[in-house]
DNA sequence: TCGGATTACGTGCACCGTAATGATC
DNA sequence: GATCATTACGGTGCACGTAATCCGA
């Protein structure tokens, strides 16, 4: 067998051209190199090399054993990456949601049932999470409709209503209901990172004019001391109670702004995650 | 970088199960195993097995781990087996024809200019003989038809043409000239390796009955001892014309029967033949 | 008590570096 | 004289083996 070292060193020497060169490259002396050389060619069996009194270079055996060292080299080196890739994601249980409220209720019960794994989660819109389930980048996974793939098992956590906080100077906040296509024009605050909620109102509102805040906290402060509209929904609403004395809150009536959730992972990982969907299951009874 | 008595070590406990069953395999001790595969998860910075006190044994990252190890140990293993087998295929001209006679004139040349290289021949139908070309199998060949193809060089190198030495007995030896048509259920003794002359006597000779000598010597002695026709050419004829007293030596009328045969090599290897159809040229002249 | 893993310790060899030599420009 | 390959020689790290220990069936 040709141990690595010396395929490192056949490999260097061909992309230095001599072996001074190469010894420095190395961080070997020459004499090192001499004797591996001469020992690749006494395993194999096969002279490597044409020399002259002053020079060496790799004959046409040489050339093709050099591209051979590269390959095992570069396998070499990939064997460590992915055994550590694999292992992180072993420890990691990586999830995406369609929107950040369900998370919030479901990572704590897997920080739980899962202690010393990292959780890994983000919210993107549901085609893309799916995809990245498909290839198997995901454990997880939380969309708003139920997942009809075969090779998937879900169970349905919770739901969510969407409601807009109108300021009472607002006249449609006499209304006892609203429709998205009623918001058409008007300028409302929204925090950028509510997932699927986003694309609803861009489609549902005409020509709408959204107001976008990335920080949470800033949106907060926001919605708070401005005056403009603001989305919420029934999970923010049992959550801020006290801060909707200066606004009205009115459903939204379209059927889609009332959403329910299904957490789904794989079927290869029904098993692992038996637990979680009890547990979810048993929170939404 | 992980050596490769590290892979070979990992494999072979992954083949045997234990650390003691692994070491007589591999003609090592148990400490020293023990210390490998410490090492191993040391560099790759990861846990591979499982420990209890008194078993180890692999788990996921571990049987991933001999998986790849498995992978670069065949693959090192090959680099030694592909360099030999390239370097004999530098040493070795490799020819492939069509019919024997040919080649008994082009392989002392070949002997004189490439001085060293082992010569292999053999003869073979046209077309397996392009395929093998193709393949990059063949170093050059001898057909008897102009090759077409483009990534091909050639030059003629002579020709054959075919007889029938028939016993004054029969009557068909009475012709200056015969078709092979005209050989239709006649019994004619023929020599086993003459390439494509088989093939075509075949064809157009109905109702053909060739008794088949595999021996060269033998095929002789039942020409001689025999009174059956037997076919032969200009070659044989200019060499053995003592024996051909007690047999009418009849020309084929034929069009196919008077062949031209063309020594080909593939366009890469043009300067390298060069010296050889060169030679080849001046023979023919 | 045996089989298997691990630890402790000593050893030899294989690979390395330094120095010297040979060769070519 | 500078650069490069090779040979000679001495050193050392590391992979190995032996022996001892621990543990579980």
């Amino acid at each position: 067998m040709i141990e690595i070292y010396l395929l490192e060193q056949l490999e260097g020497f061909d992309r230095c051209g001599t072996l001074s060169a190469a010894a420095e490259e190395l961080h070997l002396s020459q004499p090192a190199l001499t004797r591996s050389m001469k020992k690749l060619e006494e395993i194999i069996g096969v002279e490597l090399f044409t020399r002259q009194k002053n020079r060496l270079s790799l004959n046409e055996n040489g050339k093709l054993a050099a591209e051979y060292a590269r390959r095992i080299l570069k396998e070499d080196k990939e064997i460590v990456e992915r055994i550590r890739a694999f292992d992180r994601s072993r420890r990691t249980i990586s999830i995406g949601s369609c929107a950040p409220v369900p998370l919030e209720k479901i990572v704590p019960s897997i920080t739980m049932l899962y202690p010393g794994m990292t959780i890994s989660q983000f919210v993107d819109d549901d085609t893309r999470i799916l995809k990245r389930m498909e290839e198997g980048e995901l454990n997880l996974m939380i969309l708003h409709e139920e997942p009809k793939d075969d090779g998937l098992v879900h169970v349905p956590c919770g739901g969510e209503k969407l409601y807009i906080a109108m300021p009472k100077t607002n006249p449609l906040s006499r209304h006892e209901g609203l429709w998205l296509k009623d918001l058409e024009g008007i300028s409302i605050l929204l925090f950028s990172q509510i997932g699927f909620w986003y694309e609803l109102c861009r489609q549902k509102i005409p020509h709408p004019r959204f107001l976008m805040q990335d920080d949470f906290n800033t949106f907060g402060e926001l919605a708070y001391a401005s005056s403009l509209p603001v989305f919420t929904t029934d999970h923010w609403l049992s959550m801020n109670e006290e801060r909707s004395n200066e606004r009205i809150v009115i459903p939204i009536l379209d059927e889609d702004a009332t959403v329910s959730y299904y957490l789904a992972c794989r079927s290869e990982e029904k098993k692992r995650f038996q637990p979680l969907f009890r547990r979810i299951e048993e929170q939404h009874r």
